[in-house]
RNA sequence: GCCGGCUUAGCUCAGCUGGUAGAGCAUCUGAUUUGUAAUCAGAGGGUCACGGGUUCGAGUCCUGUAGCCGGCACCA
């Protein structure tokens, strides 16, 4: 007999051998039929495989969290099925669950088109009403890569030689007559898998993840409990599709993207400019009241200055060179660049020339730290499949700044940043910050005992900031630790923003020092930091973020003045819009010949957050009626009171503060 | 950079098996002067991404290039 636990604590006998699904039975018929698998003393059990002793169990149902990754690696597994039922030729590789659904890599020589999505799903629907047990077997290590290899499933063979330590046996498991090498555990038979997935799309992925490996094709799935869910997943597909900047960028009149006259970067329109420069404006208020100083550094630096600062090794093929010559001759004769000449490039960050503000002139410990701030725009010639609407480009402004300091400010300066940093977030509306912490890689510059203190310190200051910090030990710069903040787009992907990064090298590299108070010459630690990241970036997240409908503060055009008809308000429209004008609102007037419903529609799928109708009533009694942005009530007020509230509403928040309502 | 797909009017798209381009919105013009999410009518607008080829004939077929989209790799 052996002794199981239940999770109420309740503890219950059964035969040896039991498996899972007895227990399930003897607590009720309804929870067998809904049982999908079980967690014995924590660890995942499949449902049929028997006890091997007294254990803690809990049945696992669709409604668990771990039920749902059971049901998506199931749908894994039946896809591949699928696919090497339907095409022979395609040897499988690997089959993860991941957000919201799963994916499965196939070597096949001939390109999977989504046009075969429909033939792979319903022969995936075959095999959930075949309903094959999938069943469990413990296989040696060497059979298991014989077995493999003579079914002609070479990478698999592979898996299990590179992933299994000698010795050490494997698990298969079978559904029909197809097979799979997976740890498990598994649904107790294809039935069970909800017929609720749907293939998503086709893309390249490489073997293992390594880019000198040859490509697989990659099908993509989601696969949820109930045909609802699946609906309400694409439902949200589809809203966030709506939300993506480049569209909205397009609708709005933001900005354009021209890949043949430009490629990765950004033509913006006076609307999405006027939102770069209140983000740039609130962005100066915040550093001046934070203790930096504002520069300007050059764009294109000499050559030998990048070879001195060590881009120009490594960094070099991300870099845009540009030849320092003169071209001779008329149009139409081909530009060559002379031997001799001397190359330049475009800075594609801004340290260097950052530490040769530093180094002009004489600093002092009395001078630290100095807080060096720059909207420096940079370009990186980025591998071209990387770049992505305005989120990853070629050109784009970082709000870069680099704290040089002694090595005893660097927590109380990290703390200052992270507070500054969550801050600025929060103003910006974004209240989930993800933070990364990347500790000491194995090749690295610098003794333990001082990556102790840059570590600590970085940690010490998200602390401080109230943020959650997830560690990726490992994943430091060589020249020192750093902290990573991001923000997530529309669809879910995450986009690296704000960054703080110790670094010891750069500074010595080019030789930057200060007086110390005896006198002797020291080195600076410098802190590489970034709290939007970079200007475009930024602005997509927060076009999606918004949806497109910006707060009053960032909105290009604040207040539409719409006149009724224009012989009985547009004068009158074009007074009150003086009047907000004088206060610092963006305002426009509408006096077109057009329907109010036609005016109130345009603005608002303008995403404009307040439409001001004025007609004759109005004009009359000197009143406003005021139209928010998602209410289709109004509010009738004086021009006098207008004034006043909506300056107030349009301040930007860090304003808003200092006036201290 | 790699794999796959896409590229037709300013935008969103239609154009069957090859027979010399079409809609809606937008724009312009005219009428209408309007009370909170589309007033009516008319007009203009395209080297069908670019280059080569097959064909009597190519938006449609083949091929090269570029860009974009989805992933992968990259993001020191």
């Amino acid at each position: 007999m052996i002794q199981v636990t239940l999770p109420d604590g309740s503890k219950r006998e059964y035969q040896d051998g039991a498996s899972p699904l007895d227990v399930a039975e003897s607590i009720s018929k309804s929870l067998a039929k809904k049982a999908l698998a079980a967690k014995v003393d924590g660890q995942m059990w499949d449902l049929v495989r028997p006890l091997e002793g007294d254990a803690s169990v809990a049945i696992i149902t669709e409604r668990d969290a771990e039920g749902l990754e059971l049901i998506r690696h199931d749908a894994a597994h039946v896809l591949a099925q699928a696919v090497q039922e339907l095409y022979p030729d395609a040897q499988v590789t690997i089959g993860p669950v991941i957000d919201d659904g799963f994916y499965y890599d196939f070597a096949r020589k001939e390109p999977f088109s989504t046009d075969d999505f429909d033939r792979i799903e319903a022969k995936m629907r075959e095999i959930v009403d075949a309903d094959y047990p999938i069943q469990r077997e413990v296989w040696d290590k060497d059979a298991a890569i014989a077995e493999f290899k003579r079914i002609g499933e070479d990478y698999k063979a592979q898996i299990i030689d590179d992933i299994i330590p000698p010795g050490e046996a494997i698990t298969v498991y079978k559904q029909g007559n197809w097979f799979d090498l997976c740890r498990g555990p598994h649904l107790p038979s294809t039935g069970k898998l909800p017929k609720a997935f749907k293939l998503m799309k086709l893309a390249g992925a490489y073997w293992r993840g390594d880019h000198r490996n040859e490509m697989l094709q990659r099908m993509y799935g989601t696969a949820w409990a109930s045909e609802k869910d699946l609906k309400e997943h694409l439902t949200r597909l589809e809203e966030a599709e709506k939300r993506d900047h480049r569209k909205l960028g397009a609708q709005l009149d933001l900005f354009h993207l021209d890949g043949m006259a430009a490629a990765g970067s950004v033509f913006w329109h006076p609307n999405g400019f006027q939102v770069w420069r209140q983000i740039e404006a609130y962005m100066r208020r915040r550093l001046d009241t934070s203790g930096y100083e504002e520069i300007k550094t050059p764009q294109l630096m000499d050559s030998v200055q990048w070879e001195k600062s060590g881009h120009w090794g490594k960094y070099r093929e991300n870099m845009f060179i540009v030849p320092d010559f003169i071209p001779e001759g008329d149009e139409g004769v081909e530009i060559s660049v002379p031997e001799n000449a001397k190359l330049m490039a475009l800075k594609p960050m801004n340290c260097p020339a950052h530490v040769e503000v530093f180094k002009s002139g004489q600093k002092s410990y009395r001078d630290l730290p100095l807080r060096l701030a720059e909207f420096g725009c940079c370009h990186r010639n980025e591998p071209h499949g990387a770049i992505h609407g305005i989120m990853r480009v070629r050109q784009f402004t970082q709000d870069d700044a680099h704290i040089f300091c002694r090595e005893d400010q660097i927590v109380e300066e990290s703390i200052q940043f992270c507070r500054l940093l969550e801050s600025v977030y929060r103003d910006f509306g974004f209240e989930k910050i993800a933070v990364k912490l990347s500790t000491r890689p194995d090749v690295r510059a610098g003794d333990d005992a001082t990556w102790d203190r840059a570590e600590n310190g970085l940690k010490a200051a998200v602390d401080a900031a109230g943020l959650p910090c997830e560690l990726l030990p490992g994943e430091g710069a060589f020249y020192g630790p750093k902290l990573e903040f991001q923000l997530t787009d529309a669809i879910g992907r995450v986009w690296q923003c704000g960054t703080l990064q110790l670094d010891y090298v750069l500074p010595e590299r080019l030789g930057a020092e200060y007086i110390a108070s005896d006198g002797s010459k020291q080195r600076p630690v410098m802190l590489h930091r970034a709290i939007l990241g970079s200007m475009e970036r930024f602005i997509g997240i927060l076009i999606e973020e918004f949806a497109g409908a910006f707060p009053i503060w960032l909105a290009p055009v604040q207040v539409v003045v719409a006149a009724i008809s224009d012989d009985a308000a547009g004068a009158y429209a074009e007074e009150v819009a003086a009047e907000l004008r004088r206060t610092g609102l963006r305002v426009e007037v509408d006096r077109r010949n057009e329907t109010i419903n036609y005016k109130v529609r345009e603005h608002s799928l303008q995403k404009v957050p307040v439409i001001a109708v004025v007609g004759a009533r109005e004009a009359e009694e000197r009143k406003l009626a005021l139209r928010r942005l998602g209410s289709n009530g109004q509010q009738v007020i004086t021009l006098d009171e207008a004034l006043v509230s909506l300056t107030v509403e349009a301040l930007p928040p860090d304003l808003k503060r200092a006036r201290g309502s």
